[in-house]
DNA sequence: TTATTTTTTAATCAAATGATTAAATTATTT
DNA sequence: AAATAATTTAATCATTTGATTAAAAAATAA
């Protein structure tokens, strides 16, 4: 209630706590942070965190949706746009996604893990259950290639966008690759995944 | 020292340990597995655990481990075979991991979710670091599409065949599909992935 | 200024959790 | 059978960790 009364002048404790939250919750995981990680982080003391977020599950849902709509807030728009073609929407994902995840490298894994082992936290984005498969992205690939379900499709070029970076440390490390050189192998992706796509459309 | 007395005839108490262990940490992951879930699935008093294992980390080394093998153990042998084509490597690993991941649905999140956090258990594995960059796996796409690293197309692989199960929970809530209707999706993915790769390499 | 409200701190609690110990039980060896 | 070794149990420890509380400090209102 106190925070109610002001919610304007000093944000700047709520919020180095949200983004230390953030940072640290991507980085570790929900079970593995330490509300202690969160405060250190955030430079405050340990109580103000349950001052002004009640509990560590609060505070982490905050973070959560914020995250999930990240990742589908990018999706929905293209996905249903009616106006643009199947080329388009594909050239977009690409390249909104690569865009977002290289600001967010732990994007992924964080919320795929995170899903595994709460599913409830989906549930709130979920209530509109058919944005993907009404889509007009799903009608689009339905029409191009009746004989193979969409959804298939629609994974691989998730995957070809997301995968990359899920096993980024896998593959760095196999293979010595530069922080550097791996960024720009994603950029890279932005054109290439289009070009795949239309030839995996096509192939038979 | 007990243990490596005996060594053969009551093995079955410290198997279980390791079976419980092994279903537990992949289904929660480490941090939020405690050693009393383990104690209770494998149905043995919480002592045991540490007589037979000393300590949980040591425990999920062990899991960790053998879930690794698993994991490069069906790559490899493929990656370097001289005697076949490069479509034979694609249609290989396609079919052996798609059916290796069937078998064990949470091990893609497993192994790359835990590496994130504890990237020394990933140390061992990797001493032979040239088994994917000197592979004739590599080689054979080089020679094919010099003008594309060659990883793009390895992790674009991979990708196709384990995305699809880092994203199930998403995609089944999406989709309102089926556990079966998924697992049929995937047996397809074996002959789609290598029509797919081929149609990939080929197009400009 | 004085009073009131909001924010922050230090100390502490209670529960959870990994680990240990000493004793009891079971199996093996002599 | 007796002695020794291996396995299992119940009880308990010590630490970690999320959360609370009461008091101090700072900000705001009167």
């Amino acid at each position: 209630m106190a925070k109610k009364v002001k919610a304007d002048t000093d944000v700047s404790t709520e919020e180095k706590i949200k983004e230390a939250a953030r940072k640290v919750f991507s980085k570790k995981g929900y079970a593995a942070t330490r509300t202690r990680d969160i405060a250190e982080a955030a430079d405050i003391n340990l109580a103000l965190l349950n001052y002004y977020f009640r509990s560590k599950e609060k505070l982490f849902e905050i973070v959560m949706l914020e995250k999930m709509q990240k990742y589908f807030g990018v999706l929905i728009p293209i996905l249903n746009n009616a106006t643009t073609t199947l080329e388009n929407k594909v050239e977009s994902i690409a390249s909104k996604y690569i865009d977002l995840i290289l600001e967010n490298p732990e994007l992924p894994l964080f919320v795929l893990s995170e899903l595994r082992n709460n599913p409830e936290h989906f549930v709130r984005l979920t209530q509109k259950t058919d944005f993907l498969t009404n889509s007009e992205f799903i009608k689009q690939m339905q029409k191009k290639r009746p004989d193979i379900h969409p959804l298939h499709f629609f994974v691989s070029l998730l995957g070809m966008c997301l995968f990359p970076f899920l096993m980024r440390p896998v593959l760095q490390k196999l293979t010595n690759m530069k922080d550097k050189t791996f960024n720009e192998m994603m950029l890279e992706r932005k054109r290439l995944i289009p070009v795949w796509t239309k030839a995996m459309l096509k192939a038979k």
